[in-house]
DNA sequence: CTTGACTATATAGTTACTATATACACTAGG
DNA sequence: CCTAGTGTATATAGTAACTATATAGTCAAG
């Protein structure tokens, strides 16, 4: 290794056992954050094996967010104690970032589930299906209102998603009455949605759903969806069903997925009575 | 807000609805991450309240470990297909980051125990103790070994450990057997050791312990550490016991938390017989 | 018509590396 | 002993993803 006996470890070995780059080292050196116990007349860096646990400390403080400055303050003037309170500082810190990777692969799986299911659909398909119930997070009532109020509805809701951890990866709806629906107003939505497939206590504003649905899948700009809607409408009529309250719209693909609004998919569920 | 009606949201106040400093979004629409759907005369951007879910995706794949450029690559050439894929990755990987987050967490916890039992202890007071039973990961035999040797044993017993995720935030110790003990080799370890208190399966190598032990404390460079052993075993023979088979030795302030070899503690934990 | 809060661009600075260029040191083989 | 190959060092420049600063134009409210 080298002729200081083995009891020291090069830069290169050293970096190994800590699994980084050399020149990190030599910058963690050149900062003064973590420097060899030894260098030898010819400036070579010779690092003692304890140096490891120093370097651990270090990488989980940096993980966590703390910067190297801010190490350095700690490393240059140590104690139990300060130690103890980063310590406890870093435990709270982690404890959220726990949760919030635990929201994302939640998200995710949300996302891959929604992703493989849509790969199956037909969307030229209108089908009549029986919806089990659901737990929904509503927006505020948006029932003709101005796109500056709408624009503020969103973001407030957005925002609650944020603050009370409702983003569970399902796509945000809108919900249309039968009132606007009749009149041929069909995006005069009453209110915005996300499903809670856990919903938690605690939070108003949920309401459940069950029924029959007459399904089927726009595609293309919003712009077009009457037209949409009327293929639908002839269905119900084909089976002697009637509208009933409410209809409910997903994106399926969006801009998410896709790069031109005319290959959007919005899946549009029309609840339906038996005439 | 502004005269193109309210259906807009200006960069501050998208930004804001982001949760980041404008000057990001200024950046991601310079390096065409992520431009507003319309720029006026004068030059002023003007987002679309929908843009947030194409922000929250970059959000996610960013915090992923995914650059920028990787995200626009993905960005300007979008599929479901191509989504699904990352998303698979993402899970996979965000597992892996759950599990660190986890262990991470775990070693936090495990030191804020270790500090806060040390803050409450007499470095002066010499105890007689029965310790429980304990799972220990040991390292190759270590007796009579070169530095070299020595280097290389601790370099893989840290190897070791991170690769099957051992390190448990417990100190790193060293066991030294009764024959080495007794020629005054305190030094000549026979093994290194961590505890593990909750041992895994398919992992060989463990040992567990239990018995009665003299429990005293090192200040100072274990260079002088044998004035300490001096001290403890003229306790033992105070109290009528006979030294067992093995000593334990765990540093409980070392440069983790002390800037001098002077202020470093270790535990000695000498396991005893009665006579 | 001015004030204050916003918007923009351009440029420089920051953090924590990371890569490159150049030169010196050490070890093993012929 | 020489040489090739690998290691070490310093110095400098480059990178990603912001972040801050300076300067200037815009706009609505009083």
């Amino acid at each position: 290794m080298n002729k200081k006996n083995g009891k020291y470890l090069s830069t290169g070995e050293f970096a190994k056992l800590c699994k980084v780059n050399k020149q990190t080292l030599f910058y963690y050196d050149q900062i003064g954050l973590l420097s060899p116990i030894l260098k030898n007349e010819k400036g070579y860096r010779y690092y003692s094996i304890r140096q490891i646990e120093l370097f651990f400390v270090i990488d989980l403080l940096k993980d966590l967010d703390m910067s190297l400055n801010d190490i350095r303050q700690y490393m240059q003037n140590k104690s139990p104690e300060s130690y103890l309170s980063i310590m406890y500082q870093k435990k709270e810190e982690i404890v959220k970032k726990r949760q919030e990777i635990e929201m994302k692969e939640k998200f995710i799986e949300a996302q891959i589930a929604l992703m493989e299911e849509a790969s199956h659909l037909d969307f030229h398909q209108v089908t009549l299906e029986q919806l089990p119930e659901a737990t929904l997070y509503l927006s505020r009532n948006i029932e003709n209102i101005t796109e500056e109020e709408f624009v503020e509805v969103v973001s407030d809701f957005i925002n609650e998603l944020n603050v009370s951890h409702l983003d569970t990866g399902y796509p945000i709806g809108v919900i249309t009455k039968r009132e606007q629906v009749l009149k041929g107003e069909f995006t005069n939505y009453s209110y915005l949605y996300i499903e809670q497939p856990n919903p938690k206590e605690g939070h108003p504003y949920f309401q459940t759903v069950k029924g029959d649905f007459i399904i089927g899948y726009h595609i293309g700009d919003e712009k077009t969806i009457h037209n949409t809607y009327k293929r639908l409408f002839l269905e119900i009529e084909r089976l002697y069903l009637s509208l009933g309250d409410y209809v409910f719209e997903e994106y399926i693909y969006d801009s998410v997925v896709k790069n031109h609004k005319e290959h959007y998919v919005t899946k549009i569920m029309i609840q339906v009575d038996q005439k």
